[in-house]
RNA sequence: CGGGGUGUAGCGCAGUUUGGUUAGCGCGCCUGCCUUGGGAGCAGGAAGUCGGAGGUUCGAAUCCUCUCACCCCGACCA
C-alpha cells in the first residue's frame, strides 16, 4: 500500500453531494477532472473490470458476441437515421482537419446497423447477437450525481437482430435472465421494472433499477413477492380505490361557493372540511396544439408520458397562465370541468366519485356537489394519473408500494426503426428483402459501480459487494516496528493471494486509527487485523466490513477462518 | 438555456463589505523526536500568477468592466 496510488482524503470535497462522489473521491476510486469527466483510478478500475467481466461471461454464455465499434463515427450514418437532426445538443459533434463531420458516440444503433447491413444477407445468419463494452460520451446538459450522470461513462450496449418478432421475443427474454443473472453477482439489490417505451415504441421494456434511497427513478411494485410486478412510476397503473369517506352526495344540486384565494388542492379542501379525494383537480395541457381539459383525483398527479401515450404525441405541455385566463376566464386554480368548451378527459381515478368540488371557471369560485354527466360531460375516461402506494396490483389485487432506483440497464425491443431508415435489409426464404428486426440491452457499468456505493455504505465509506470489491481482503499490521507482526503480515499476504484472494497490504507506518479509517473508507470486505492479540498468543482478527464482526483465529486455522467468511459473503445475494 | 451561488497552497476555509506591511488558519505533505487497537502530540519546513484579461489608484485578493471554470435548482437518460 506504500507503492498503491491510494489517496485517501479525510476532509470532503465541496462540491460533492451524494454518498458515491463523496467516498468515490474520498477513497480515491475517481478522481475529477472536469465538469462529468472522471479519472478511473486503481481502485475505481478495478471495481469496474470485475463488473466488465461478470458482463463479459454472462453475455457469452448467452449467444452473445463481443466485437468493438470506433467511438468516433461519420456525420453521414447519424443523417442517414435522422438523428443527427433530432439527438440535439446531446450529441457531441467535432469535426476532422478536413472539416467533416464526426460523432463521439453516445450509443450505436446507426453504426452497428451499418456493419451488420453489409455483411449479413441472409435469414440463415440470424438471429445475431452482438456486444461492446465501451466509452460513451454524452454532452449531457447537466451532468451531476458524479459518476452516476456523467459525460463519458463505461456503458455495455448490445443489439440484436432478428429475422421475426418471434425470435426478437425469444432473445429478449434471453437478456431478460442474463441481465438478471449479472445484477445478482454484482451482489446488488435490484427490481427489473417495466417502463415507459417512449416513441420507439415496441410492447415492452424493462428497465432494471438497483434500489437506493437517492435514486433517480421511482418504482411501484407489488407486495406480493410471488406476484412479481414493479413498474416505474411513469409507467406503472394499478387499480384505484373508490372513495368511500365522500360526505358530498350526488343527490344534491350543483352550488356555487366563494373561495376567495383558494387555489391549490390542500387549500380548498381545508376549506371545504374534506379529504383532497373529494376534489376534482382539472389541468389545462396543450396536447398538438389543442387545449384539453385534463381531470384527476384530488390527490392524485398527471403523468405526462402517460398523456403522451393516451394521445400518441410528445408534443404535450402544461397551457401556460394566459392560455388558462382566456380559456376559463379565470386566474389560474379555478379550473373546473362545468361548461367548458375544448376536448375533456377524465383519469380514471374519477370513475368512481359520486359528487366532487371543482373550480367554477370563475375566480375566487368553486362548485359543489358536481356530478358526471349531470353538471358535465368529458370525451372519456383514460389512465393519466402516476399511481400511488396503496393503489391495488393489476395483476393480483394486493396493495402496491414505493421505493427509489437507480436505472443501471434496460432491455428493449428496437423493431425496424433504424433497419428501415438505413436500408438494412436481408432475405428471407421467400427471397424477399426485409428490413431486421432489432433489440438493444444496455448497461451503465460505471453507473453501476456508483449505484453499488450508493445502495452500500455507512457513515465510515463504502462497503462494496464481495464480487465487485477492489480487494477481497485488506491485512493490517497495527504495528510496524514489531517485526514479529511484520513478518507475520508479509507471510499472510503471500499466503492468501496464493490462495488466491486478492489482498492489500497496509505497509505504511502510521497509527492503527489511520489504518482502520482508511479500510473502513475504501470498503474493502474482509480485515485481517495483526495487533496485541497476536504478540499475546499468535492470533489475528478478522473482521468483516459489512457488520464489523470479529473473530479470533491462529494462523494456521485463518484459511479455513477466511473460506467461511467469503462463502457466507458471496451467499449474500439478493433474490 | 433560465434562476441562484462559488473561484485564495493538494483538500476544506478565513480575509473582500470599509483598498494600505511579508495574504492567513485547519487537514494533508517534507524533516526530526515521540507515539502505536479507531483519523495522537511537540518542534521545524516547503508549498500561492488570490480563476483569467483589462481598467481605476501612489498602492488591488479587496473597487469597476469583460471573460472563463465549477457547483446547486428546473427540461435528458445507461
Amino acid at each position: 500500500m506504500t507503492q498503491a496510488l491510494i489517496r485517501t482524503m479525510k476532509e470532503t470535497p465541496s462540491d460533492a453531494d451524494i454518498p458515491s462522489l463523496i467516498f468515490g473521491l474520498r477513497s480515491s476510486i475517481i478522481n475529477k477532472l472536469g465538469s462529468g469527466l472522471y479519472t478511473l483510478l486503481p481502485l475505481g478500475l478495478k471495481v469496474v473490470r470485475k463488473i466488465e467481466t461478470i458482463i463479459r461471461e454472462e453475455m457469452d454464455k448467452s449467444g452473445a458476441q463481443e466485437l468493438l465499434l470506433p467511438i468516433l463515427s461519420p456525420a453521414e450514418l447519424w443523417q442517414e437515421s435522422g438523428r443527427w437532426d433530432i439527438y440535439g445538443k446531446e450529441l457531441m459533434r467535432i469535426q476532422d482537419r478536413h472539416d467533416r463531420d464526426f460523432a463521439l458516440g453516445p450509443t450505436h444503433e446507426e453504426i452497428i446497423t451499418h456493419l451488420v447491413r453489409s455483411l449479413v444477407k441472409s435469414y440463415k445468419e440470424l438471429p445475431l447477437n452482438l456486444y461492446q463494452i465501451q466509452t460513451k460520451f454524452r454532452d449531457e446538459i447537466r451532468p451531476r450525481f458524479g459518476v452516476m450522470r456523467a459525460r463519458e461513462f463505461v456503458m455495455k450496449d448490445a443489439y440484436s437482430f432478428h429475422r421475426n418478432e418471434e425470435s426478437l421475443r425469444e432473445t429478449y427474454q434471453v437478456m431478460f435472465d442474463t441481465y438478471t443473472r449479472i445484477f445478482k453477482r454484482c451482489g446488488l439489490k435490484f427490481k427489473p421494472v417495466l417502463a415507459d417505451s417512449g416513441a420507439i415504441g415496441g410492447d415492452v421494456t424493462h428497465e432494471f433499477t438497483v434500489l437506493a434511497q437517492t435514486g433517480e427513478s421511482v418504482i411501484l411494485y407489488c407486495e406480493d413477492n410471488s406476484c412479481g410486478y414493479a413498474a416505474s412510476s411513469e409507467y406503472a397503473t394499478g387499480n384505484i380505490a373508490p372513495f368511500t369517506e365522500n360526505t358530498l352526495k350526488s343527490a344534491d344540486s350543483m352550488e356555487k361557493i366563494h373561495t376567495p384565494n383558494l387555489k391549490t388542492v390542500d387549500e380548498v379542501s381545508a376549506f371545504f372540511k374534506v379529504q383532497p379525494q373529494t376534489l376534482i383537480k382539472t389541468l389545462l395541457y396543450k396536447i398538438n396544439d389543442t387545449v384539453t381539459a385534463v381531470l384527476v383525483r384530488g390527490e392524485r398527479e398527471v403523468n405526462e408520458a402517460k398523456l403522451q401515450k393516451a394521445f400518441t404525441t410528445p408534443f404535450v405541455e402544461l397551457a401556460d397562465e394566459k392560455t388558462v385566463n382566456s380559456v376559463t376566464n379565470a386566474a389560474v386554480g379555478f379550473a373546473g370541468p362545468v361548461g367548458l368548451s375544448i376536448p375533456v378527459y377524465a383519469d380514471f381515478s374519477l370513475k368512481t366519485l359520486d359528487a366532487g368540488i371543482t373550480g367554477a371557471n370563475e375566480t375566487n369560485y368553486h362548485y359543489k356537489n358536481v356530478v358526471l354527466n349531470r353538471d358535465f360531460s368529458i370525451n372519456s375516461f383514460i389512465d393519466v394519473s402516476t399511481a400511488l402506494a396503496g393503489d391495488s396490483c393489476i395483476k393480483c389485487g394486493k396493495s402496491l408500494a414505493v421505493c427509489r432506483g437507480i436505472e443501471v440497464g434496460q432491455v428493449f425491443q428496437l423493431g425496424t426503426k433504424y433497419s428501415k431508415a438505413m436500408n438494412a435489409t436481408f432475405h428471407d426464404e421467400n427471397g424477399e428483402e426485409k428490413p431486421f428486426i432489432m433489440g438493444c440491452y444496455g448497461i451503465g457499468v460505471t453507473r453501476t459501480a456508483g449505484a453499488a456505493i450508493e445502495q452500500s455504505h455507512d457513515k465510515d465509506g463504502i462497503i462494496w459487494p464481495y464480487s465487485i470489491a477492489p480487494y477481497h481482503i485488506i491485512i493490517l499490521p497495527l504495528n510496524m516496528n514489531e517485526s514479529g507482526i511484520v513478518e507475520c503480515a508479509e507471510q499472510l499476504y503471500s499466503q492468501l493471494t496464493q490462495d488466491g484472494y486478492e489482498v492489500l497490504l497496509d505497509d505504511r507506518d502510521l497509527r492503527p486509527g489511520v489504518k482502520f479509517k482508511d479500510a473502513d473508507l475504501i470498503g474493502i470486505p474482509i480485515k485481517i487485523v495483526i495487533g496485541k492479540s497476536f504478540l499475546n498468543d499468535k492470533t489475528v482478527e478478522v473482521k468483516k466490513r459489512i457488520d464489523g464482526t470479529t473473530v479470533q483465529a491462529t494462523i494456521d486455522h485463518l484459511p479455513v477462518t477466511i473460506r467461511q467468511i467469503v462463502n457466507e459473503l458471496k451467499a449474500d445475494v439478493y433474490e
